[in-house]
DNA sequence: TCAAAAGTGTTCACTGTACACCCATGC
DNA sequence: GCATGGGTGTACAGTGAACACTTTTGA
């Protein structure tokens, strides 16, 4: 019969966390970066990130880095994927957990970002970024394609209440392509996951457009037989 | 201007990797499982898992440990999931990488798994895991059914020659539900994977049936447009 | 009344599904 | 021949794509 060992004999490791903060801006999918402020690579941009610590679980720990950066609490997170080559980092071996944050810009601490140096950028117009973050950027934007196409995670990017346009544009945000118009409201509209306010908003319509909000009980019924949003 | 540091200053984390080993047995899906030899929870059954150790990356630590059970090399591997809950394990803080396999059970080694006290179950019949060994089997079997919608990656399964009824069992077996025979034969034909070899097998089948395999080039030409397979 | 944008309807092609039918072969 | 299982054909329903059309309302 062999002891109870106190602890395995095996190597360690310092864990990071880095995160893909994606919002969106009438248009456009952003990402927030920051400069990096240690060497090397001072002054280049990088994700938001830290390292995991002891006393907390994963999720935990992307939760409390998140905090540092935004301000927000209660944001949607999702773990991607773990990065592991052994020269990733070039000060010394560190994995890296790589999640993404859905967040709504309307309640972004601009200046707890600014007192990061952080910075928003297009998607489509960002920096080159420092290590193994270009790669994590593109597995977090594929994770992100796939589950909005059957999952009603988009709406985490958007306010309370939004158009049908909006909804659309951050779609076509996502997916890097267009949608018609009409074919996109009668889908969204079939799938019984919206409330249909009564609100209008007037912008540079005439008629004005309804104010939609994500109908969570609407959703909890639908969700078991399954969907397909796009794709 | 700051000095380059010759470390970070963070915790460390001993970082298993556990493999969920899918193989495929005519009619059903199995999983590879093994006694665990050490306390705690010494006998009890467990996916086979390792320690990273610093000279290896992640894929090259999980190949490892396939290697070790299974005697096989270049087999199809995916990272699923990091596990770090703060207990998970009840010796210490580990944090575990969740890779699944996909192998062809006629090249298993058989008397190198017994010599590690591995067994094949059934995934619908197989005995309750240590710690949250479950919750990775649940996770790696959503993933292998996601990808399996959109990536040719049942024949890893497979010999490399067999019939259109062993991929149609393959597929239910997976997806856990039946598919039309003829539907499913045609969908398969029509996706311009498969090659059809002039061979025939002759089982309790009087006309025989026609072998097909893998068609790679085929599937290079055809993937850049994206396909689905099932779902 | 007109223009602009919202929202609805119509058509067509394609895909998945259910199921019937034909085919090759050993007995 | 005929039973057996492999393989193919057909008919129908449901979905997505393209695009025309109607509605609302400020100017």
């Amino acid at each position: 019969m062999t002891k109870v060992p106190f602890t395995y004999n095996a190597d360690s490791f310092k864990v990071a966390i880095d995160c893909i903060v994606f919002g969106f801006d009438k248009q456009e999918l952003k990402l927030l970066l920051v400069h990096r402020n240690i060497e090397p690579a001072k002054g280049q941009w990088s994700l938001m990130g830290g390292f995991l610590s002891q006393e907390e679980s994963l999720n935990d720990g992307a939760k409390r880095i998140l905090f540092q950066l935004t301000g927000l609490e209660d944001i949607y997170l999702e773990q991607v994927y773990l990065f592991g080559d052994i020269n990733r980092d070039p000060v010394e071996r560190v994995i890296s957990i790589c999640y993404y944050a859905l967040i709504k810009l309307e309640d972004y601490d601009e200046e707890l970002g600014q007192s990061h140096d952080a910075h928003w950028f297009p998607i489509k117009a960002r920096p080159e970024l420092i290590f193994d973050h270009e790669q994590m950027v593109d597995a977090a934007l594929y994770r992100l394609r796939r589950r909005a196409g059957y999952q009603p995670i988009g709406f985490e990017l958007l306010p309370e209440k939004f158009t049908m346009k909006q909804l659309l544009s951050l779609y076509e945000a996502i997916y890097d392509r267009d949608f018609d118009e009409g074919n996109f409201s009668k889908k969204m509209l079939s799938l019984g996951i919206l409330f249909k306010t009564d609100e209008k908003l007037r912008g540079n319509s005439k008629k004005g457009s309804f104010l939609y909000s994500f109908d969570q009980a609407g959703y909890e019924s639908v969700k078991e037989k399954g969907f397909r949003i796009i794709g």
